[in-house]
DNA sequence: GTCTATAAGCAGATAGAC
DNA sequence: GTCTATCTGCTTATAGAC
C-alpha cells in the first residue's frame, strides 16, 4: 500500500514493515515481494540480509516479543507483596490491566500472532516453531504466570507449586477468552466484549471470579475494587498505554 | 497421501477429503490437487460440483460443524435442573465431559479449525467468514453457554442473564486456555497437560475453581466429586466415546 | 549493497474431448 | 459426469550487472 518512507537502513527498513505486516496478516499470506515494496527496497535485498523469507519472520518474531516484554512490566514489575490486602489488589490490577493489554493492544498484536502462528502450517518449520514457542514463554507467558503465582501463593501459602500455576491458567484462561472467542462471542452476545460498556463489566467480574475462587470475603473484593476506582487501575492503564507508546 | 478408498460418489469423496485435509491443514495449506488426489476424483471434479475451493470449504465447515453437535448431547441434553445438589453435580459433569471433548476430540478436530481460520487469512473473505462464524456459534458455542447459563442460574437464581453469560465465559475460558495455549502451557511447565496424570488434576481443578467462585462450600464440592467419581463422570465420558465413534 | 531480469514451480480455474 | 491439457497469475529464490 504506502510505501516511500525514508530508509535509514535496507535491513532495518525490512523488520519495520515485516513486524507490521506479519502481525496483522500472517506469514503465510504475506509475500516477498509486499515486504519489499512496503519497506521501500528491492526485493532481493530479502534474500541478502536475511537469507529467506522464514529467517526474516523468525526474527520478527524474536524483535516483536522481546519489545513486548519491556512494554509491560506495570503489573509484572514483582513488586514485592508484603500483605494479605495488597495481594489482592495486585490481582485486581493484574486482571484489567492484562485484559487491557490484550483486548486493545498499542503495538503490534503479538496474541493474535501467537495464536495464529501457533496452529498455522507455518509451525509445520521446525525453525518456526521453536522460535514461536520459546519467544512467546519466555517473553510473554512465563512472566505472567510468575506474577500470578506469586500474587496466589500470598493469599494460599499453602498451595504447592502445581496448584497455584493451575490458577493461573485459569485466570489467563477468562482473559485470553476474549480474544479467541472474540468473534464467535460477538455473534452470541450481539454485542463486542472488548468495547464499552461491556468490556469494563467483563474486567470487573474476572477479577470478582477469580478472587471469590481464592477465597476472599464479598467485603473484601468490594472495599478492593472501590478503593482501586479511579485511581490504581486507571493510573497504571495510563501508564501501560504511554510506556506502550514510546516504544 | 493414501488414495484408493472405493468411492460411491464423486461429490460425497471430495467432502470426505475435504474434512479430514482442511481440518488437519487448514483452508490455505491444502491445494486442489491434493483435495482430488485423497479423493480419487479428477481435478475438475471440484469446479463440477462446488464451484470453488472456497465453496467447498464452507460446505465442509458446516458438514463438520452440525456433525458436531449431534455428537456432544451428553452434557448438552438440557436435562432439567431440579435442585441445587443437581447444578453442582451438572457443572462437574459439564467441565469434565468439555475438557475431554476439547482436549481429545474422536473425530475432526473442530477447535483447532475455528480458531485457526478464526484467525487466519481466509476469513477476510466475507462467505468463508459468515459461513464460519454463525456454524460456530449455532452448532458449538451457543448449546454450551446455553447449557452454562442454566446451570449457573439454577445454584444463584438472582443473577441476570449478562452475569450468567460472563460466568459461562469464564468456565468455558478456562476449558478452552488449554487447547489454545498448549503448545506454550507444555514448555512452560515441562509437560503436556492434556495428557494424564495431569489431566486428571486440570478436569478437578477447573470444576472446583469454578464452583468456589459461585459460592459452593467446600464440603459440598468434595461430595459431590467424591459420589461421581467411578460413576457420573465415567459414564458420561464413556458415552461420549461411543457416540462420537460411530458419528 | 542494491539493482534488473529471470528461473522454476505451484496455485486455482477452465476449455473441450469423450 | 469425468477426463486431459492448458491458461494465467502468483510465489520464493537466484544470477549477474552495476
Amino acid at each position: 500500500m504506502a510505501v516511500a518512507e525514508k530508509k535509514a537502513n535496507a535491513r532495518d527498513a525490512l523488520l519495520e514493515a515485516a513486524e507490521a505486516l506479519f502481525t496483522t496478516k500472517g506469514f503465510e499470506a504475506v509475500s516477498t515481494r509486499e515486504l519489499a515494496e512496503q519497506a521501500g527496497v528491492n526485493l532481493g535485498t530479502i534474500q541478502y540480509h536475511f537469507g529467506s523469507k522464514t529467517q526474516l519472520f523468525i526474527e520478527t518474531i524474536r524483535r516483536v516479543m522481546s519489545r513486548r516484554r519491556e512494554q509491560q512490566p506495570l503489573f509484572l514489575d514483582n513488586r514485592p507483596i508484603a500483605s494479605r490486602a495488597q495481594a489482592i489488589e495486585e490481582l485486581c490490577v493484574f486482571v484489567y490491566s492484562f485484559l487491557e493489554s490484550v483486548c486493545h493492544p498499542v503495538g503490534p498484536d503479538v496474541c493474535k500472532l501467537m495464536y495464529r502462528e501457533c496452529l498455522s502450517p507455518s509451525t509445520e518449520d521446525p525453525d518456526i516453531f521453536e522460535a514461536l514457542v520459546s519467544s512467546v514463554v519466555n517473553e510473554f507467558i512465563r512472566p505472567v504466570d510468575q506474577r500470578l503465582v506469586q500474587i496466589v501463593t500470598t493469599l494460599q501459602p499453602e498451595l504447592g507449586a502445581d496448584e497455584a500455576g493451575l490458577i493461573a491458567h485459569s485466570v489467563i484462561g477468562q482473559c485470553s477468552f476474549y480474544v479467541t472467542h472474540r468473534p464467535f462471542v460477538t455473534r452470541l452476545r450481539h454485542c463486542d466484549c472488548t468495547c464499552e460498556p461491556t468490556f469494563s463489566a467483563v474486567q470487573r467480574h474476572v477479577a470478582t471470579f477469580s478472587l471469590r475462587a481464592l477465597g476472599v470475603s464479598e467485603v473484601e473484593i468490594e472495599t478492593t475494587l472501590r478503593r482501586l476506582q479511579g485511581r490504581a487501575l486507571e493510573s497504571d492503564a495510563q501508564r501501560f498505554k504511554k510506556f506502550s507508546q514510546r516504544g
